[in-house]
RNA sequence: GCGGGCGUGGCGGAACUGGCAGACGCGCAGGACUUAGGAUCCUGUGGGGCAACCUGUAAGGGUUCAAAUCCCUUCGCCCGCACCA
């Protein structure tokens, strides 16, 4: 008998998918679309088993619904700008775009061996001009709509990347590349304005029904809406305007200070003159120089320096003192609070430290806080004291009235804040987009034609010599022609935040040739949405948050007819070994490569889905792995052993789907591969539950075997049923392992590929059992069962239940209370 | 501190709307076939007990005829946000 050989098969099939463009996806408006998504890779070189689950998920989507008759696009490309390229370049003195395309070429045979159904023909790579200059064309769209803008300010500056950073890219203060600590650098920079699309972002949210309720509130934090009032204090040495962001202007009379941030504008007029100046300057600089995430941690002390200076409360015309401090952040609100330390407890802390007075405006029901000095601060509801003409009125509606006063009296408003900032899309490097803007010494920045496009990226550079970025020192690519007026004038040098290339390269997919536009509508419009997407959480506020934004913006330029771009977000969990996440240092790093070569894809993508459900995380166990490949030489063993009945007459008889009078062995087995389609088809189409589906598919294949042992010594196998049940298991299992299936398919003498056929469909007929067990409970114990027929009524299940002998002596001398009867499933007696 | 999720055998995990806890796989034990097997096939496998039976889903309480599932309290773990004014 030939045995099972995934290293023989394996590559036979993947050739004969690659020869026939066997996945090709095609537009037909008369079929129903799927779009099924794996978040492209940065090519690394590298396959990971990160990469391998992800692609095995979305593989088996994609499988399952072309047999269940949609027209699936199914696309896979490179994300392919970005530093690992620029760092391999400079070390080993390679191309960047070489370097970039071997790896291509590397880890798409990587994919193709683990027979992924991708349509190739629209693979799409960021760095090649046919992209990028559509990321430049993109670009100028937000320009010439004042979305793209520059502006100096602090910015994240990561010493080991060289770069800058947007701040979703730093995590906990570190990059999110390399785990640098970032620090702030002063920069004129270009940023998109996503903050324009701030509430937007956050309403859609609940459209969003197929995403993980965790993505979605990680999302939402990160937009950080919060509704307050704006207050304007007057400064009463200057005479400035002094603007303050709160969410409780209904303690406007409880402010005794105020602290404005060191970055604060108006500070160094403040301080002009002050005995104190030269020590608040020197704090100042100080603060500057650490990093937000050290001047706000929690063990950071909150330290206040006052400036000598004195604000107005407009609502009372106090002057209170202005203080300046290390916590106060310029990047939210207005970079200047109020201090309320009666009602707000961080407040407190800070003015008992300095000595600052504390004044209670709000008293809870049926208690007096002006009596006695507070313990702690009090931030709870109640009525508004020392507050003039809105005493009595519950705090609530001072929130209203006092912002309301404020507005008659110029002096403030209703507002709106959010903690998103405008993404940061600049990066002092090489191998990005460069930014289509050139810089006349006449007309200022202006932008590149939309003829003039691609500005292409030098190539042929020597990498190894330049300090960071060559650009700013390749005289040829500097040198440009002011559009305007015709003059000398110098090229942008900075170059496009990948996560650009990133945020709509899913709608490239649907058109990835077209040469006068980013894509065509009738195609966008036929595949767009994405129906399923698929990645890693890590992109829960980056990726996923600026691909929203690009979609809403194509939406307002009428260029897509979808505000949302994924319809349904799957998170995959991580991938790991002995409880530890795969990594080199610790040394229990399992590569694909080598699973394909020890057992084959197949075994592999069977493990990699049996394991855990996709959401959850993983743990790679090779006894699991051995489990697998078990399981499929079991399946190969079933079809060698009985190749007879696919023999000759196979074709002929093998629709037949009457199988008339069958024996109670033959019918448990035809009710197992019924209940299996069911289980398998619910499992991958409505739960994604692949663990399970396999589990089930695992049960019908021990059916099989289980029907040949009880027909030991008995008449005559059922053919046309055995025939059945093999049939649909290849179908079954397809999607899962897509070739042993196709070899099996094969062999077996059916006609077309197994990847072609219609998913089976079961029929619930079969499905139905004449008896069923019933379960006799006591008081809710399980005592007895017994064997009944299906549709028994009621008193018959009762009568039969007090039949049973070991039933009996629970009801004997007992009073009976009540009796529960679920048809076909338990009857339960309650006694006393 | 706020928000999201989780806790089930020796292990990975099942149990859809409350209705037989532990499907399926791994591991382990026994048997069969075999010169042999780490191949394959069969059987068993939560814990305790010879058994009837008892007990068991992080811990405690509650609702219910019936709870892994619903409610409350506590503990533990993972993730996100965190002087955000």
């Amino acid at each position: 008998m030939e045995g099972y050989n995934a290293r023989e098969l394996e590559p036979k099939w993947q050739a004969h998918w690659q020869q026939n463009n066997y996945y090709r996806a095609v537009r037909n408006p008369a079929q129903k679309k799927y779009y099924v998504l794996e978040m492209f890779p940065y090519p690394s070189g590298k396959l990971h088993m990160g990469h391998m689950r992800v692609y095995s998920i979305g593989d088996v989507l994609a499988r399952f619904l072309r047999m269940r008759g949609l027209n699936v696009i199914h696309p896979m490309g490179w994300d392919a700008f970005g530093l690992p390229a620029e760092n391999a370049a400079k070390k080993h003195g390679a191309d960047p775009g070489e370097w970039t395309a071997s790896n291509v070429a590397v880890m798409k045979a990587q994919l193709n061996a683990l027979g992924l159904s991708y349509d190739w023909a629209r693979e799409v790579t960021t760095c090649s001009p046919d992209y990028y200059r559509w990321n430049q064309w993109l670009f100028l769209l937000f320009y010439k709509n004042g979305l793209a803008y520059k502006k100096k300010s602090p910015v994240n500056w990561c010493p080991s990347c060289q770069t800058v950073l947007a701040n979703e890219q730093v995590v906990d203060g570190g990059c999110w590349r390399c785990g640098s600590e970032v620090s702030p650098k002063e920069l004129e920079q270009w940023f998109l304005k996503i903050t324009a699309y701030a509430e937007r972002l956050l309403q859609d949210l609940s459209q969003l029904k197929g995403w993980p309720e965790k993505v979605k509130v990680m999302q939402e934090n990160w937009i950080g809406r919060s509704q307050g009032t704006d207050i304007v204090f007057t400064v009463a040495e200057t005479g400035d305007r002094l603007k303050v962001f709160t969410t409780r202007p209904d303690t406007l009379f409880g402010v005794t200070y105020m602290v404005l941030a060191p970055e604060h504008p108006l500070l160094s007029k403040l301080i002009a003159g002050s005995s104190r100046e030269k020590e608040i300057r020197d704090f100042v600089q100080q603060s500057r120089r650490e990093s937000e995430m050290e001047r706000t941690s929690a063990e950071t002390e909150k330290i206040g320096l006052f400036t000598g200076a004195h604000a107005v409360n407009p609502i009372n015309g106090e002057k209170i003192p202005i203080l300046v401090g290390n916590y106060v952040l310029m990047s939210y609100g207005t970079g200047a609070v109020m201090g309320v330390p009666a009602h707000d407890q961080r407040d407190f802390l800070f003015a008992d430290a300095y000595g600052l007075p504390v004044r209670v405006v709000v008293n809870p029901p049926a208690k007096d806080l002006t009596a006695a000095p507070l313990e702690e601060a009090y931030e709870g509801t109640g009525t508004l004291v020392n507050s003039g003409e809105f005493n009595g009125m519950p705090n609530t509606e001072a929130q209203k009235a006092i912002t309301e006063w404020l507005i008659r009296h110029d002096c403030g408003g209703f507002r709106v804040r959010y903690r998103l900032r405008d993404w940061l899309i600049s990066r002092q490097r090489y191998w990005g987009t460069p930014i289509p803007i050139v810089y006349c010494p006449q007309c200022g920045p202006v932008a590149v034609p939309e003829k003039d496009l691609p500005v292409l990226l030098p190539t042929g550079i020597d990498l190894a010599a330049a300090k960071q970025s060559p650009l700013p020192e390749s005289e040829d690519f500097v040198q440009a022609r002011c559009p305007q007026c015709g003059g000398t004038a110098r090229r942008e040098t900075d170059t496009m935040d990948t996560f650009f290339c990133s945020s709509w390269y899913y709608l490239r997919y649907a058109d990835p040739h077209h040469e006068k536009a980013p894509f065509s509508k009738e195609e966008v419009d036929y595949w767009l949405p994405v129906d399923q997407y698929i990645g890693g959480i890590e992109h829960a506020v980056l990726h996923l948050l600026y691909s929203r934004f690009f979609t809403k913006f194509l939406f307002d330029q009428g260029l897509v007819a979808i505000e949302e771009p994924f319809q349904r977000l799957l998170a995959q969990g991580m991938v790991y070994k002995d409880g530890a996440k795969m990594s080199k240092s610790l040394g229990n790093v399992v590569s694909p490569d080598e699973i394909i070569e020890r057992y084959g894809a197949d075994t592999g993508r069977l493990f990699i889905l049996f394991a855990a459900p996709p959401e959850r995380d993983l743990d790679w166990n090779e006894q699991g792995v051995e489990g697998c490949y078990r399981f499929l030489r079991r399946v190969w063993r079933l079809f060698q052993q009985n190749m007879d009945i696919f023999a000759s007459e196979a074709k002929t008889t093998a629709t037949s789907q009457e199988t008339p009078a069958l024996c109670p062995e033959a019918e448990t087995l035809q009710r197992a591969l019924h209940f299996a389609i069911k289980k398998v088809t619910v499992d991958i189409e409505e739960r994604f539950n692949f663990n399970t589906a396999i589990s089930a598919i695992m049960e019908l294949v021990n059916a099989v075997y289980g029907y040949f042992n009880t027909l030991d010594g008995k008449p005559e196998r059922n053919v046309p049923l055995l025939r059945q049940t093999l049939k649909n298991i290849v179908l079954l299992l397809a999607p899962f392992a897509p070739h042993i299936t196709a070899e099996l398919w094969h062999r077996c003498g059916f006609e077309g590929s197994v990847h072609r056929q219609p998913w089976p469909v079961y029929n619930p007929q079969y499905l139905q059992v004449e008896e069923a067990e019933i379960v006799i409970q006591v008081n809710g114990r399980v005592r007895d069962r017994m064997l009944l027929p299906v549709d028994s009524p009621r008193e018959e299940l009762l009568t039969a239940a007090r039949r049973q002998e070991k039933i009996k002596p629970y009801l004997q001398d007992k009073e009976e209370i009540k009796t529960i009867v679920v048809p076909g499933k338990l009857v339960n007696f309650v006694v006393r």
